[in-house]
DNA sequence: TCTGGGGTCCTAGGACCC
DNA sequence: TCTGGGGTCCTAGGACCC
């Protein structure tokens, strides 16, 4: 049963937030770069430019690790602005591509280039045209993988690095897979790699050797869509969508962790506050509301707790969402253990409050809304510490915010 | 070496209902 | 009183990705 082939470039930039700043600053380039924080700070890396990770450097490695490593290396902060902003500036050479775009994360974005051949030419031209055009549009290198599933072009491209094309042939797809280490496969991380390595396979040949229904029985569903994998498939789940059909967001979250693990309450409160605020804005401008609300502690020794409450209504409400919160807290807070991390997660999205409310309690809602978009323009407009909810007033904000919501917007400053 | 922040998806167990 | 089964919702945790 051949439907005709599709064409799918996964288009993948090339150590994105390094290229990024060094747009900004170009004494960075060529140099051993760490972007994510400073050298003893608290934190991973996000990013680091390839004569770094010569030196073993890589994402998601503590930063006091990275100097360790490599000390001549250059720490930089993380500018998230910077980033989007890029990010839709190679959006928009993409879909001068192809109007079948779907970017996957900030840097990377799949492309169904099936039928453009008339446009474009064979997958290969068309994948050198794109990857200059790229670099004369946004100065920036990127790397391409061209295949018949989304998995063998995100693979593909992950070999093409760095400032690559790499075509996988229609019908080679399990020639160019069989070779490669399981953990190519996306979705194949440190566990499953040891689980796999349990019953003798390490590489992606090494799984023809098994049938699907014993993978299945031994890894559930993921095994499955494993054996489909090893062949090329998109074999369940997101990768199986066409692409262009992203859904819309089904969770907001923020969070944060200390320079220094704290007790203080005035100070846990204070953040919680701050994150739901954030929580609430993004709801806000999403246009959705919340059913779920979700608190995540972790504790000094990492130890992580999350607790969640599902309320009869959905809400946006800063106030709703910090008074589940906070009472989340209290309820699970081991009293006198340093906190090292505090989050806050908003989940099952749903239109707005339904009808059966009386109509005080709709109006006094309308206010609050009104309040709140219009403390989010002065935050736009001032910056993200002009307006605040929490003030770290004496007999604390809980009573403040009840009592007395239409004296809140733009009245506090907080510090 | 001492571990960010923002997401997605999956599993498993308990409550509750029919 | 000795025991079924399915469906849905909720919660907690964990693997994984960038």
């Amino acid at each position: 049963m051949s439907v005709a082939a599709r064409t799918i470039f996964h288009v993948d930039m090339d150590a994105f937030f390094v290229s990024v700043e060094e747009l900004y600053d170009p004494s960075l380039r060529g140099k051993a770069v760490v972007v994510g924080g400073q050298r003893n700070e608290r934190g991973v890396v996000s990013a680091a430019s390839y004569e770094a990770r010569k030196f073993g450097v890589h994402s998601a490695m503590p930063l006091r690790t990275a100097a360790k490593l490599c000390p001549q290396a250059l720490f930089v902060d993380g500018h998230p602005e910077r980033y989007r902003e890029c990010s839709e500036k190679v959006f928009a050479v993409l879909n001068s591509f192809s109007p079948q775009v779907e970017m996957a994360s900030i840097d990377e974005a799949y492309l169904d280039m099936s039928g453009t051949e008339r446009l474009h030419g064979p997958p290969l031209k068309a994948a050198h045209q794109l990857h200059q055009k790229m670099k004369h549009e946004t100065q920036l290198n990127c790397s391409i993988g061209i295949g018949v599933s989304r998995l063998v072009a995100k693979v593909s491209s992950a070999k093409a690095k760095p400032n690559g094309v790499l075509w996988v042939v229609p019908g080679q797809e399990a020639k160019f897979l069989a070779p490669l280490d399981v953990r190519d496969i996306p979705g194949v991380g440190k566990v499953t790699e040891q689980n796999l390595q349990a019953i003798g396979v390490r590489r992606v040949s090494d799984l023809a050797r098994f049938d699907d229904s014993f993978l299945e029985e031994r890894f559930g569903k993921w095994g499955l869509a494993l054996a489909g994998k090893a062949r090329g498939e998109d074999a369940g789940g997101w990768f199986d969508t066409a692409v262009g059909e992203h859904g819309d967001a089904k969770s907001i979250s923020h969070e944060h962790t200390y320079n220094e693990d704290t007790t203080e309450l005035q100070e846990i409160e204070a953040t919680l506050m701050r994150l739901s605020e954030m929580v609430g804005r993004r709801l806000r401008e999403g246009g959705v509301h919340a059913r779920t609300i979700q608190l995540k502690l972790r504790y000094k020794d990492f130890t992580t707790i999350t607790r969640a409450h599902t309320l009869p209504e959905p809400t946006q409400l800063d106030t709703e969402i910090f008074r589940q919160i906070r009472s989340l807290f209290h309820r699970n807070w081991k009293r006198g253990v340093p906190v090292r991390l505090l989050g806050v997660h908003a989940s099952s999205f749903e239109a707005g409050p339904g009808g059966q409310e009386d109509l005080l309690e709709t109006e006094e809602r309308h206010r609050w809304q009104q309040a709140l978009s219009a403390a989010d323009h002065l935050r736009d407009k001032f910056g993200e510490s002009s307006v605040g909810l929490a003030t770290g007033m004496k007999g604390g904000f809980r009573e403040r915010t009840h009592e007395n919501p239409a004296g809140l917007p733009g009245k506090h400053r907080r510090d």
